[in-house]
DNA sequence: GCGTGTGAACCTCTTCACAGCG
DNA sequence: CGCTGTGAAGAGGTTCACACGC
């Protein structure tokens, strides 16, 4: 297994193929061409084993690659060998919905809790959750060190929130709220952005629709 | 105003600049400097003035950019002058957090309904929406053909949904369903994966932990 | 002086085409 | 024969440094 750089790119396509190799195995499939990988994530064949090649030889030339284990060396470039945790702060309907996807558990990760800064959210249920304060949190990161901390409060809430779980030793937060954040050297934090989203998919639709006349 | 073709990155940043100047605009601020966009957004002065300087010239050469003018100019780049029409599939947790949060506004977009599938859901109240069927979306669609609709519904639902709300005549779909989905030719179809996030955050972390010894 | 706009160098990523192995 | 792995070519994106205008 070769450490190599590589760009955000090439991971996103390989957390795809991951997921590909994961339906594939469910659907008991042993085998995999690098065509069948491309087909399904919209790309070209020799796109996909340059990308797998840059960190070894997984495949059998004239057959393909084993599901199960491609799956597994993916699974270690990406760092989610044994399952990381993740928890999710803001117990409103972000959070549970969530926690609730994430249980589906398909993606490698473990959700571990869900937490809340608001005395009158904690105790309630949320899919087999008890919401938690946001204090407990603590030792959660301690018995998990990698542990990512995804913020789901409400609007205006998340440097608050974020300042909080970085004081309790979290350093891989993921946030669900459109406010910029800052954070400390050292410690990993990326967005989920709708409105990006919907700025991607509009713009999109507009050169499509100017491409038809 | 020049179209260029651009790449899918490109258009991301220009939603962040539009983020920052929206905040600036609230913040009172009748000029920015292509510094302080590129520190909001973590990049170089000179990469926002090359993003920019692709569709105009935008700038006074001195002073920086008027935040309105410019804000007015990305928003026509991406395509939501007047904001567009946003709906949401799914009365889940997910879909009531989706136009809870849309309904901010600060995105550029109108969230206009939330529809579900299942009779239990229809007429439930949902932050200010009443929930209704999702055949109701075809009116909708007529009155605005443009409209995005976002899929947030149960898992393994998703190509039912999606199959539904092309019949109806969408053409611009967002989906928060992590199954891969198939879409006819002329449909714009992308998703939010939460896994995929949590994949390259990972991922990212494992290498600062590498590099720190 | 200050900050934009941009040619030119640089670098990274993608694509092609084919050698090589099972 | 089929499919992988990869050198080499090509395309695209980024950075640098500076001319120009306010």
């Amino acid at each position: 297994m070769i450490s190599a750089r590589v760009s955000e790119r090439t991971i996103r396509r390989l957390s795809h193929y991951a997921r590909c190799l994961r339906l594939a195995g469910l659907r008991g499939e042993k085998i995999v061409t690098s065509q069948q990988l491309a087909d399904n994530c919209g790309i070209s064949s020799a796109a996909v084993r340059r990308d797998l090649s840059t960190y070894g030889e997984f495949g059998k030339q004239g057959s393909g690659y084993a599901v199960t284990e491609l799956l597994s060396n993916i699974q270690e470039i990406l760092g989610i060998t044994d399952p990381p945790g993740v928890a999710v702060v803001g117990a409103g309907n972000m959070g549970c919905a969530l926690v609730k996807s994430g249980l589906a558990g398909t993606g490698g990760y473990r959700y571990l809790g869900l937490f809340d800064h608001d005395p009158l959210k904690t105790g309630r249920e949320c899919s087999g959750f008890t919401v938690k304060p946001v204090d407990e949190l603590g030792d959660l990161i301690r018995s998990f060190p990698d542990l990512i901390v995804i913020i789901a409060v409400t609007t205006g809430r998340g440097q608050e929130a974020l300042d909080h779980i970085i004081s309790l030793g979290c350093t891989g937060v993921l946030s669900f709220n459109l406010e910029p954040l800052r954070a400390p050297e050292g410690v990993d934090l990326r967005y989920v952005e709708v409105s990006t989203e919907l700025d991607v998919l509009t713009h999109s639709m507009r050169r499509r629709e100017a491409a038809k006349r």
